[in-house]
RNA sequence: GGGCGCUUAGCUCAGCUGGUUCAGAGCACCUGCCUUACAAGCAGGGGGUCGGGGGUUCGAAUCCCUCAGCGCCCACCA
């Protein structure tokens, strides 16, 4: 009953029954009848699906109220609005997590051995998995969670082996063995987008390496005296701009030269390197072909030092003269340069570094079984020993790290599997290019371009346990590969010898298809006819590579067609001093707290008011309140404006609006006029992805509009003091316009509003929806719109507020009613001042205004004077 | 090293195709109010030479150049 509902509203009592209620009724299911068979037109997002072992964040509560904004917006328009829900079985991180558990019993994973480590993660994942779904559904998300999928399902990972499959018969999957990333810690390869760049500060380290004494000592003095007269010109060229004796501190630091002599009479170059570990796997020392400091010592041969091999000096365009000594020492197996340069030159790769990071046999028997960073260390102390070292230098770099553990990636070269990506990027491309699919905010389409322009074969094979295993399999009996859709028991040499490769492929390797492997495919299923393409995706920008540019490269390729047409990019949620939100720093929201302390409503109220397009949100984690009191402020308003208008209309049926249409008055035609502008505009807004902006709208004219003022105005009426047709009058348009009201602010506080809503009388004879949820969303009625009613509506208001202030100006206290004479009045105010006299006199409580001068002169109030009654 | 973006009130940000919503909003602040929807509120109010400099124009927060600071993306300088 309406006298029940409590000043303040409590949205832990109304959030949960209202969301029960809708799930009840099936408001989030559609089903693909009603695409096919009713003809509705569809309206679907599927969810970037978190984590499986995921706990929900305030980057998930903002993403996912962004996509419940939309889908509800568009349920209400009547669209058949489907939000898919799922999660993501996230490869390298699960098995960390299950992995870290091991650990702490004192475990690893290979003591388990594979079948029974898998199992232990599946149940793993059934336990705790999945709790980031339940967590969704607190903030309001309105998902078919009848659709919830997991990337790891079955039918998913038929999807996934099928796409294996066909790229591979396309001869778009081939495998080969190329320098990869390679991550210490987790033991795996990783893409190029998994390592990412870090600027580190490390340490340039200058390796003498020794000449082989059948080179002619001639040439080593005459390239020693070539290269002193080149660092000689270049020093006389700099010292003038320098204008100091920098020079000799330059040299000192970086040795400009790079041959010299030891003591004993032995010629050297140097080289420099931030991994000197890797010189025990170097097959050459290169030098630019046309450096002529070194022209004559290419063919040359160098004493590889504690290996105690002989490598060539070799010439590639690659080397940058002007870096260092202009000589660079070449590691194929350890670097992609060093690969390509050892291609070019022919030379065959020396790896010295096992999967298992460690030194392995090729390495000198005192270097063996350590890993990097022991071995760095060992090799520097040897070559100091040596007097092979000339120094180091602090160098600034960026180096590679593993994104799901931070550990320093390592350049490795290892046979892995690749996916051809140029072929696939084209449409991807293409789509961007010609406006087929929109990124909002605009820049990102570039980013997107030039990623897609300069696109990398994608290695997709995994050295782990946790994920869809590569479906290629080895006939151990000739050698034979087979890959196939179903496991072969039997080679086509005759042998049922047959192993699987173990491992298993990248975790975005079936999030790419997520768009339509939700429906089912590769089957032709009603749901992938009625659902794809789905429209707007919303996420993260960290993302874009990883998933968005890959699901749209999925989508031409398998389905022939984008996946979706509008990419919406949101900003990050950052803490008060402009931090990200990050469990390592501790600075993180839950937004089960939020939703807790103050309701659901204000938390989605609060981010997506904040949520300016291509900016970040920033939250005060110490202090929750003070960040989401502007959403449970604004909900609570709406609670009690409702209330208001629950008490005053009372729960009698109101006369239909055209029924009362004679005695509306301004106030009336005034909020009939901005709810149906608001309409329109907030409307527009949505279609934009201006998300802000609509919040902005709907707290305007929820707030400024229909609060401050209408309802001012309409409470005299409401009391009976204006007459039973002005009442009449008055209540239609309360009903009518709380009515809109709360369909406009559904999609960013639907609990409050449905709670309200559902409560409202209703004009006699017009039919009521079943919920809010359903309501039909208002477009703006432009019968309704009157611009001169609006524009005497601010008269009004002007006026109004000029009487206010001169009360205040004159300190006469808000009960008592009082005179005012004003002087060179607009003639609009004065036109305004005859008809709403009433209304005046309830918002100034002013008795009577006397007017002074000519009408018209001059803008403003003049003189004035205000008398105490 | 390449590309992109940002700099407007104490804070977070709007200002789309240069000229009457162009200097705005919310929060914060100051001053009155516990007025029967709401003190999680109401009313009134102060506050910015739109990062610096230069230019185009009748006119620039808005376009161009430049400098400074901040941020993001990408990249194989050892």
């Amino acid at each position: 009953m309406i006298d029940e509902l409590p000043p303040r509203l409590d949205p832990g009592a109304i959030e949960p029954p209202i969301y029960a209620r809708w799930m009840e009724k099936g408001y989030f299911h559609v089903p693909a009848e009603a695409v096919l068979e009713q003809g509705r037109d569809p309206y679907v997002i599927v969810i970037p699906p978190p984590n499986v072992t995921a706990v929900l964040h305030m980057g998930h509560g903002l993403n996912n109220t962004i996509q419940d904004v939309l889908i509800r917006w568009r349920r209400m328009q009547g669209r058949a609005s489907l939000w898919v829900p799922g999660t993501d079985h996230a490869g390298i991180a699960t098995q960390n997590v299950v992995e870290r558990a091991l650990a702490a019993k004192g475990k690893t994973r290979d003591d388990l051995g594979r079948e029974a480590f898998v199992e232990e993660v599946w149940s793993f994942v059934n336990e705790t998995g999945g709790t980031i779904l339940e967590q969704l559904k607190a903030i309001g998300a309105s998902c078919d969670w009848s659709r919830t999928r997991f990337t790891l399902e079955p039918e998913l990972s038929r999807a996934v082996r099928e796409v294996f499959v066909r790229l591979h018969e396309k001869g778009l999957i081939y495998r080969g063995e190329y320098i990869i990333n390679w991550c210490p810690r987790c033991l795996t390869a990783l893409s190029n987008e998994e390592a990412e760049g870090e600027e580190t500060e490390g340490r340039l380290h200058h390796l003498r390496y020794l000449f082989d004494p059948s080179v002619p000592d001639e040439l080593l003095k005459e390239a020693s005296a070539a290269e002193e007269r080149a660092v000689a010109a270049r020093r006389a060229a700099e010292a003038p701009e320098e204008g100091k004796g920098d020079a000799g501190v330059e040299a000192e630091r970086s040795p400009l030269r790079s041959l010299g002599r030891l003591p004993d009479g032995r010629w050297y170059l140097t080289v420099s390197t931030t991994r000197p570990e890797t010189m025990l796997g170097d097959v050459a020392v290169a030098v630019h072909p046309e450096d002529r400091r070194y022209a004559a010592l290419v063919g040359a041969k160098v004493l590889l030092p504690l290996a105690g091999r002989t490598i060539p000096i070799v010439a590639d365009e690659y080397v940058d003269p002007a870096f260092g000594t202009g000589m660079v020492k070449m590691t194929p197996a350890h670097d992609v340069n060093d690969f390509e340069m050892a291609r070019r030159a022919g030379l065959e790769p020396l790896a010295i570094l096992t999967p298992d990071a460690r030194l392995n046999e090729n390495v000198p028997e005192a270097f063996r079984g350590l890993d990097r960073v022991e071995g760095r260390e060992a090799v520097l102390e040897a070559l100091a020993a040596e007097g092979l070292l000339a120094g180091e230098d602090v160098h600034v770099h960026t180096v590679p790290h593993c994104y799901r553990c931070g550990t320093v990636v390592e350049p490795r070269l290892s046979e892995q599997w690749f996916v051809k990506m140029k072929p696939l990027a084209e449409p991807a491309l293409k789509a961007s290019r010609d406006g087929t699919i929109t990124f909002t905010p605009e820049r990102w389409t570039k980013v997107y371009d030039d990623w897609l322009e300069n696109i990398r074969d994608w290695c997709i094979s995994r050295q782990l346990w946790w994920g869809h295993r590569i479906p290629v399999w080895y006939c151990q009996a000739c050698g034979e590969t087979i890959v196939a859709r179903e496991d072969p028991t039997e080679c086509s040499c005759g042998s049922s010898d047959l192993e699987q490769d173990p491992d298993v492929l990248d975790t975005w390797f079936s999030s790419w298809l997520w768009p339509f492997s939700v429906f089912g495919w590769p089957e032709e299923t009603p749901d992938l006819k009625a659902f794809y393409p789905t429209h707007a995706l919303s996420t993260a920008p960290e993302i874009l590579f990883f998933w968005v540019a890959r699901m749209i490269m999925a989508g031409y390729e398998f389905m022939g067609e984008a996946p979706f047409t509008q990419v919406y990019l949101h900003g990050t949620v950052r803490d008060k001093q402009g931090r990200k939100m990050s469990k390592s720093l501790g600075n993180g929201i839950d937004p089960l707290a939020v939703v807790a302390a103050f309701g659901s409503d204000a938390l989605r109220y609060t981010v997506i008011s904040q949520m300016g397009v291509g900016t970040d949100i920033h939250l005060d984690h110490e202090d929750l309140e003070a960040a989401f009191s502007p959403g449970r402020n604004f909900a609570n308003k709406v609670w009690n404006a409702g209330r208001f208008t629950l008490m005053n209309v009372g729960e009698e049926p109101v006369r239909p609006l055209h029924e009362v249409e004679a005695d509306l008055e301004m106030a009336d035609r005034w909020i009939l006029s901005r709810l149906s502008v608001t309409s329109r505009e907030m409307t527009r807004g949505l279609e934009r992805f201006r998300l802000h902006e609509v919040a902005e709208q709907a707290h305007r004219f929820f707030w400024s509009e229909f609060a401050d003022w209408y309802l001012e105005l309409v409470k005299a009426r409401m009391r009976g003091e204006a007459g039973e047709a002005s009442r009449e009058a008055a209540r239609t348009t309360l009903v009518t316009v709380f009515d809109g009201v709360c369909r406009l602010l559904h999609p960013i506080v639907p609990f409050v509003t449905e709670a309200l809503w559902e409560k409202l009388p209703w004009p006699e004879g017009e039919d009521r929806p079943e919920a809010l949820i359903v309501a039909p969303w208002p477009e703006g009625k432009p019968v309704l719109e009157s611009p001169e009613t609006e524009e005497g509506m601010d008269d009004f208001q002007e006026l109004v507020t000029r009487i206010r202030s001169l009360r205040k100006e004159y300190n006469v206290g808000e009960g008592q009613l009082v005179d005012v004479t004003l002087t060179g009045l607009p003639a609009p105010f004065r036109a305004v001042l005859e008809g709403e006299a009433a209304a005046l006199r309830q918002l100034a409580r002013v008795e009577k205004v006397r007017l002074n001068g000519d009408a018209g002169e001059e803008a403003g109030v003049g003189a004035h004077d205000v008398m105490k009654n």
